[in-house]
DNA sequence: CTGGGGACGGGGCCC
DNA sequence: AGGGCCCCGTCCCCA
C-alpha cells in the first residue's frame, strides 16, 4: 500500500462541513478574519480562497465527536481507529532531503536557505512563471504517457500531478511577512500561522493547542497507550516512526523497521 | 539518548 | 481541470 488514505475513507462522503461548523460555532469567524491577520502584518499575497472561514472553524474539529459530529465515524481523526493505525509505517521517506524551514529571510521569494528540502532546489534559480511552465510529453510513451518536470528529473502519468509539483518549483504563495514561499496556498495558511500564533488544533485529552493539524496527530500519540509504531523484536511501541529508527539503530533491532 | 513539538512537503481524493 | 483538503511523513530542535 502506498500510503495509507484508510482514514480517508472516512471522510470518503462525509468530510467535515465547514459552513455548518461555522453556523454552529458563531464566534469563529468574529475571531479570526481577514482583518484580524492584516492587523498582525501577515498578510500573504498568496489568498486564493477560504482563508478567513478556514482558519476560523478549523477549531471546532477536534471537539469530542458528540459535540461536533452525530456520526460515530465522522470524528475529525481517528487515529485510534486501526485502520489509522495500520499505515505503512515506512511508505516514503526517497524523496525528502533539504528542508525550506529557513528563517525568515529578507529576500524575495525563491531564496532559500541549506534546509532546503527539495530535490530540485537548484532549479530555482531560473524560475519562470507558471504560465510559462510547460510539460514534456513523451511521445515514446504514448500508451502511458508521462509528463515530465523541465526542472528536475520527476515525471507524472497526469499533467495535473505535473502541475501540482511544478508548484513545488515556482512556489506561488508567498508570505508578505517573510518573504517565504510555498507551493501551496494551505502550506502557507500553516506558515502564517507560525506569525499569528494561532493554534487551531487542539488535543481533546489535554487541550494543548496545534497550529498544525500533523502536529497535532503525533501528539496524540503521546496520549496512546499503545504507540503507532512497534519494534519487531522487543515489541515496545513509539509514538514516531524516527524514535522507533533511533531506537532500531541504536542496537535493539538488527534489521527490523 | 529519548521523547516531543514545530514547521513543512508531497501525493491522493473530493468537490 | 483546478482548487482545497486530507493524511502521512520527514527533518530540526529542544527539554
Amino acid at each position: 500500500m502506498p500510503r495509507s488514505f484508510l482514514v480517508k475513507k472516512y471522510f470518503a462522503k462525509q468530510k467535515p462541513n465547514y459552513s455548518e461548523l461555522e453556523c454552529q460555532n458563531d464566534t469563529c469567524l468574529e475571531n479570526y478574519t481577514l482583518a484580524d491577520l492584516s492587523s498582525v502584518n501577515t498578510t500573504a499575497t498568496c489568498f486564493t480562497t477560504g482563508l478567513v472561514w478556514d482558519l476560523s472553524v478549523l477549531p471546532t474539529l477536534y471537539l469530542p465527536a458528540s459535540q461536533t459530529e452525530p456520526s460515530a465515524n465522522t470524528g475529525p481523526l481517528d487515529l485510534s481507529s486501526p485502520s489509522s493505525l495500520s499505515s505503512n509505517a515506512s511508505s516514503s521517506g526517497e524523496e525528502d532531503e533539504g528542508r525550506t524551514s529557513d528563517p525568515p529571510s529578507p529576500e524575495p521569494v525563491h531564496t532559500y536557505g541549506p534546509r532546503q528540502r527539495m530535490k530540485c532546489t537548484g532549479v530555482m534559480a531560473h524560475i519562470s512563471p507558471p504560465e510559462e511552465e510547460e510539460e514534456r510529453e513523451t511521445p515514446a510513451t504514448a500508451a502511458r504517457p508521462a509528463f515530465l518536470c523541465k526542472h528536475c528529473p520527476k515525471e507524472y502519468t497526469s499533467l495535473g500531478a505535473l502541475k501540482m509539483h511544478i508548484r513545488s518549483h515556482t512556489l506561488p504563495c508567498v508570505c508578505t511577512t517573510c518573504g517565504k514561499a510555498f507551493s501551496r496556498p494551505w502550506l502557507l495558511r500553516g506558515h502564517i500561522r507560525t506569525h499569528t500564533g494561532e493554534r487551531p488544533f487542539s488535543c481533546p485529552h489535554c487541550n494543548r493547542a496545534f497550529a498544525d493539524r500533523s502536529n497535532l496527530r503525533a501528539h496524540l500519540q503521546t496520549h496512546a497507550e499503545v504507540k503507532k509504531y512497534q519494534c519487531n523484536v522487543c515489541s515496545r511501541t513509539f509514538s514516531r516512526m524516527s524514535l522507533l529508527q533511533k531506537h532500531s539503530s541504536s542496537g535493539c533491532c538488527s534489521t527490523s523497521v
